[in-house]
Order: structure tokens, then C-alpha cells, then sequence
DNA sequence: TCAAATCCCATGCGATCCCATAAAGGCCCG
DNA sequence: CGGGCCTTTATGGGATCGCATGGGATTTGA
């Protein structure tokens, strides 16, 4: 398995550690964390969610890609300099596999007691278990919909609706 | 680790000193820094900011790189050299990890009590922190606006929405 | 000789490491 | 097919380490 895949909720304990799914922990290792230890957890704020968004190497290529191709003193390349490497964080993640959120992660997010890790393929998101319930259901509803325009135009529907469960 | 990533802030002491984040100095110790503790950490102005920029031998590099691409006797060059290598002081690092910024310096990035150092990659900038935080801010709300252009642009959407957040 | 800059040491807080416990899941063997 | 053992994983706590910070001591330069 080499993307994140499902949810998991972990508590953040008194020193405010929290354990990364063993599953994500797998997946991190293959992806640029492995061949080193030097590597860590790159994490930020989500842009459009109160929720953070956290990968590996290959989400760091990314945004190293993403900047190498604009020009060198371009108000483009300092404005996405400083909200992609200015929020990014580096967590080290200890030999237990958990990793301690900054203050200012936190806040972004509203963690406090616990973290739901939600896997969206290449990376994944942590959220407030709460919020995310509500915006989970609220997605759901959104694929119903997306979802009763397909069955529309070519399926013939009917069926009990576990089917899309996992969103 | 070979790039000044995520943000930290540290205090200004009665003398004037202040603390390279750990971090950063690890990788300036790896950039020219290291081979010797002569080195020093260049620093300048930024160009078009009230913060100062700083990096370590790489950064010297790249401003030498960028004069030699201009015809040697032009206006633009004799410009770009005096606004670059006009102010750049060597600041040296003491035993403990601290600079200490010299009055022209402080003045520029009105830095008194604080220092937010902000990681862009090849180099980092000092800031005022309250500065910052609106320039972080502005930076991104604009970030925002760029990706609903490409996102609606380019993309077929119908995604959750943040899953291309930083693309 | 005095002021200012540099070096060296002390300290407190936070982060990191290490070990212990417990619950869960998987596997093998009966 | 079922039960028990063993491994993995999450979580908690204690101890240790490193870093940021502050204060003195010492040197340098005017």
C-alpha cells in the first residue's frame, strides 16, 4: 500500500503527542522517509479547512516543484514562499511513531483532546473528530446528490446505499 | 535536512542578542557554513519588505550568480550591487547560536523585542512578528485567490476541494 | 580608563527518548 | 471451527537531553 487510505481518531495525550496510525506510518516510511531517518512529517494549515494537511517527501517534492518554476524575485515566488515554507512545519516523529503538534497547528485545527487522521491518498488531513463528523456527513450528502445525477443518466439505482459509505 | 523551513520566533535580550532557531543553523552548518566556523551569516535588507533577508554561503552564491547574468557596466547591475551588496552585513554567530543585529539592520525591520524567523527555502527572513502575521496573512488570502483561478481554470473539478490544496 | 562587544557559564522549560502497560488483532494449533 | 498465544499498536509516565535565555566575567578598542 503506498497512499493513505481511511480514518483513524488518536488521542493527544497530557504532553500533547499523538500516535500516527501504524498504516500511515507504513506508508510514510516507503515515501522519501525511508532511505533516511533525516526525514520528517511536513504539516501545515489546511487553506480552505480547519484542519491541517500532513505528508511526506513526495508532498515536499511538490511544493519544492511548484516554487523552483517561478522566477527568482517575483512577488509570485515570495508570496507562495511564505505561505507554503512559512506554515510548513517539520515534525520529527519519535520511535514510538507519534509526533507533537505546535501550538499554532493546534489552533488552526481546534485540536485539543484527540485527532482524526483521514487518509486522501497522497497526503492526509487531521482533524477536530467533531468537525470532521459534521463535515464528513455533510460530503456524503454532496455525493448523494453527485451521485443520484449519475444513477440518472445511467445506472439504474436501487441499490442500498452502503455502497459509497467510505467517501 | 537542507532547506530553512517553518517559522519560529525568538526574543531580542538586553544586549541586543538573539537565537538562530536550532534548525536553522543545522543548515546553514551544512551550506558553506560548514568547513569552518569563519563563516558568517549573510544578511541584507529585504528588497521589497520592512524584514531582513539572511542565508548562509549558498544565498552569497546565487546573488553573485544573479549580477553576473547583467552586462557588466549597466545601469541595472551597478543598481541591483549597491541595493544588494550595498548593505549586506557578515554577522558572525557566536558559541551559543546568536547574532546580534547591528542598528542599520534593526532600524529597516523595526525590530525591537522579537525576531519571527521565517524559513523560504535558500534563505529565511527576520521579521517583526507582528509584521508578519499580517504579511502572513496577506500572502495567504492571495495564495487562496490563485488556486479558485486554477482550480476553476484547469481542473475538472468536482474533488472534495482541498484535496489539491497546494498544487 | 571606560564603554561596548564577546565569551563562558548557569538555569529553566520544553522536547525527545526509553520503558512499561494494556488492549486489539492475527495466527497457529488443537 | 474454536480457543489461546503471540505480535502489533496505542497510550501513559519517568528520565534525559537540547535549546533558548539571562547574567556575569573578560577582552577589545577608543
Amino acid at each position: 500500500m503506498d497512499r493513505f487510505v481511511s480514518t483513524f481518531t488518536n488521542k493527544i495525550d497530557a504532553k500533547g503527542r499523538v500516535s500516527i496510525p501504524a498504516s500511515f506510518r507504513a506508508v510514510l516510511e516507503r515515501d522519501g522517509y525511508a532511505g533516511g531517518i533525516a526525514g520528517g512529517l511536513y504539516c501545515y494549515p489546511s487553506l480552505d479547512a480547519q484542519a491541517l494537511d500532513a505528508g511526506g517527501e513526495r508532498l515536499a517534492k511538490k511544493i519544492d516543484g511548484l516554487l523552483a518554476g517561478l522566477p527568482d524575485y517575483s512577488d509570485e515566488r515570495d508570496e507562495l514562499s511564505v505561505a507554503l515554507y512559512g506554515d510548513v512545519q517539520v515534525l520529527s516523529i519519535d520511535g514510538d511513531g507519534r509526533i507533537v503538534l505546535p501550538e499554532s497547528l493546534r489552533a488552526h485545527a481546534h485540536l485539543d483532546a484527540a485527532v482524526s487522521f483521514v487518509g486522501l491518498g497522497e497526503k492526509f488531513q487531521m482533524w477536530e473528530p467533531k468537525r470532521f463528523e459534521e463535515r464528513r456527513a455533510e460530503a456524503r450528502s454532496k455525493i448523494q446528490v453527485t451521485r443520484k445525477l449519475f444513477a440518472a443518466g445511467s445506472r439504474p439505482s436501487g441499490d442500498g446505499g452502503d455502497e459509497g459509505a467510505r467517501e
